[in-house]
DNA sequence: ATGAAAGCGCTAACAG
DNA sequence: CTGTTAGCGCTTTCAT
C-alpha cells in the first residue's frame, strides 16, 4: 500500500498537521523540521492523495476543458497548449469531447464537471443562453477561447479583421470578381466564424468598391467536402469568379479540389485564399491567414487560473492578431510545384 | 451551496446511508424509497461529491489517459475514441500530454497519475524498462493502443502485414525499383512502427523476388519534411525508383511534394504509398494502408475497464486489420485531377 | 513553531 | 429493508 501522510509524520517525528505544513511549504515551519519531513516523504515516496486533499480543502485542482471534437485540427491545438499551462501550474485537466449534438446536449443536461472542477475552458463553442445560465450556476470562472461572451473570460481573434485582409489581397492581386465560400451561419454547433467571416468579405469588397453579387456566395458545411461542393457551383457562374475566399482551410481544400477538376489552374484560374494556417495549408501551398491557436489558449487558459485564485477578477475579452500568409494558391509568383 | 448527501436525507426523511444506495442503484433498497430519494436529490439537484465518494470507497473512478502529442492526427483520433468509451462508462479522463522528451522524463519521475486514476492507457509508447517498472509500482492496470509488451494489456494493427499489402501492391504493378522512406528506428520517443514498416518491406521484396537494394532505403523524420528531404535524395538513385513506399500518410505528402518540384508525375513516374489513412490521404489522393485507429482504442480501452474490475484479467495482444486503399498517387486509372 | 482535533462528504460494514 | 457508525486521508482552526 502506499503511504499515508501518517508514515511520514511518524518518520519524522512530527504530527500530521507539521507534514502537511511542510509539503506545501506553508509558513511556520523550522527548516531543519521540514527538511526531516522532505527527507521522509522522498523516502516513503508519498505524496498527498489528491481525493483527500481536495475533499478537505474544497479545491478541485482541476479544469475541465470541454472541446467539439478533439480531432480537429484547431481543437487539438488549444487543447496542447491548455495542458501544458495547466499542469505546470499543478492542475489537473479533465478532457470532455462533445462531439456532436447529442454529446452536447447530455453534457450540459448531466452536467459532469460538477463538484470536481475550479474552472472551465471552452474551445471555440458558442452557448445558449440556457447553456451559459447552467454554467453560472456551478459558480466556477469560465473562460472561451476563440470567441467572447460577457461575463466569461475569453481570447481570440479578430475574424472580421483577418478576413478583410485575405480579400483585400485577392483585391490587390487584380481581382473583381471574388466569391465566397462560407460555413453555414445557423449550424448546430454555432461556431461564430462564418458569421464573422462573412461581415470581413462585405466589408472588404465595400472597402474595394466592388458591388457585392449574391451569386458569388455559397454557404456549406465547414469541410472539405462541404468547399468542394460549394465550389463547384461557383464555377458555373458567369462571369466566373477569379478569386474565392473559404472561411477556413478546409473548406480552401475542397474548392482547389473542384477547381483541378473542372480543368483549371490554380491560381491562374482562380486564386483561393483560406482561413486558419491549418497544418496542412503549407502542403498545399495554401494563402491563406494565420490565427495564433496556442496563444489564444495559453492566454485565456493563464487568465482563468488567475480567476480561480481572485474570483473578483473582471471577465474581459482580449483580441489577438491574424497575419495574412501569402503561397503559390493566390500568388503565381510563389507557386511551389 | 450545493446539496450535500445529508441535505436528500434529510428532504426524503431517510439515512445518508440509503441515500448512498439509492444513487447508486444498489439492491435491498424499497422501490417506494428509491423513488422517495430520487425525487428528493433531483430537487435538490444533488450529484455526490466525487472526491469524498473516491476517498470512501478507494476507487478514483478515472482514467488517465497519456499521449505523445495531442495534436497529431493518430493520438487525437485515440483521444477521442478513449473519451467517448470512458465517459460513457462512467469514468473521468484525465489527459497527459508529453509533448517532448523533457515531458516524457517528467511524467515518469513526478508521476502525476498516483494516487488519481484506476488505470492508465498509453498511445502509441513504447517503454523502457525503467518507465515499465516505475508503472507497475502504480499497482493499476495498463493499457496501449499501437503497441504491445507483456504484462499489459494492448490493442494494435500488424505493421509487417499493412507494410507488405503496401509494397505487393506498388509490385503488381509492375513496379521493382521501390524505395522506403522510414522513420527513424532509434528516435527518443522510440515509436516502433517504423521498425516493423521496415520489416514488412525488406519481407514483401523478399516475397517478389526482388533484390534488397539499400541505395534505396533512407530514414529519417516522420514528418511532412522529413519526407521531402528524404525523397530528394532517393530521387538522385539511378536507375531512379518508380515507386516508393512511406511509412506514413505524411511522410508521403513530403515525397509527393519532393516528386513534383523535381518535375515529375505522380503516379506516372513515381508511385507512392503511405501508411494510416490520415484523414487528408483522399484529399491528397494518397494510396495508403488505412489502420482502424478508433476501433483499437475503443477495444483497448473496453478492455481496461474490465480489467479495472477483474485485476486478474490476464493481459493479452489484440490485433486489428489493416486495409489497403488505392487512390491515384499510385494507380494512374484512379487518378483524380 | 508545533500538535490536537474537528471536520470535508461520502462508502461500507454491521446491526437490527 | 434501513439506520448507525467508523473510517477514507487529508486541511484547517485553535491551542499551546
Amino acid at each position: 500500500m502506499a503511504a499515508s501522510i501518517e508514515d511520514v509524520a511518524k518518520l519524522a517525528g512530527v504530527s500530521i498537521a507539521t507534514v502537511s505544513r511542510s509539503l506545501r511549504g506553508l509558513p511556520d515551519v523550522a527548516t531543519t523540521t521540514r527538511d526531516r519531513v522532505l527527507a521522509a516523504a522522498r523516502e516513503l515516496n508519498y505524496v498527498a492523495s489528491p481525493f483527500a486533499a481536495r475533499l478537505a480543502s474544497g479545491r478541485a485542482a482541476t479544469v475541465g476543458v470541454v472541446v467539439p471534437f478533439v480531432h480537429r485540427w484547431y481543437f487539438a491545438e488549444v487543447l496542447g497548449a491548455v495542458e501544458s499551462v495547466l499542469h505546470q501550474a499543478g492542475y489537473d485537466l479533465l478532457l470532455y469531447n462533445l462531439g456532436d449534438m447529442e454529446g452536447r446536449q447530455r453534457f450540459f443536461e448531466v452536467l459532469p464537471v460538477r463538484k470536481r472542477v475550479d474552472a472551465i475552458v471552452f474551445a471555440s463553442l458558442v452557448l445558449t443562453d440556457d447553456e451559459a445560465e447552467v454554467l453560472q450556476s456551478l459558480n466556477v470562472p469560465i473562460g472561451m477561447v476563440g470567441v467572447d461572451r460577457v461575463g466569461v473570460h475569453s481570447t481570440r481573434i479578430d475574424d472580421e479583421e483577418g478576413t478583410r485582409s485575405a480579400v483585400r489581397h485577392l483585391v490587390e492581386l487584380g481581382h473583381r470578381r471574388i466569391g465566397l465560400i462560407g460555413g453555414d451561419t445557423d449550424d448546430p454547433m454555432r461556431f461564430t466564424p462564418p458569421h464573422h467571416r462573412r461581415v470581413g468579405y462585405l466589408d472588404a469588397l465595400r472597402e474595394a468598391g466592388i458591388e457585392y453579387d449574391p451569386g458569388l456566395e455559397i454557404l456549406g458545411y465547414f469541410t472539405v467536402d462541404g468547399g468542394e461542393v460549394a465550389t463547384q457551383a461557383l464555377l458555373e457562374r458567369r462571369p466566373r469568379p477569379s478569386g474565392l475566399f473559404a472561411e477556413s482551410d478546409e473548406m480552401a481544400y475542397g474548392a482547389i479540389r473542384a477547381i483541378r477538376r473542372a480543368g483549371l489552374r490554380v491560381p491562374e484560374d482562380v486564386a483561393v485564399v483560406g482561413f486558419d494556417d491549418h497544418a496542412s495549408a503549407s502542403l498545399l501551398d495554401l494563402s491563406t491567414v494565420r490565427q495564433p491557436v496556442i496563444e489564444q489558449a495559453e492566454d485565456l487558459t493563464t487568465r482563468l487560473l488567475t480567476a480561480i485564485e481572485d474570483p473578483d477578477l473582471e471577465p474581459y475579452v482580449n483580441v489577438l492578431p491574424t497575419e495574412l500568409v501569402v503561397r503559390g494558391s493566390s500568388d503565381p509568383s510563389r507557386s511551389v510545384y
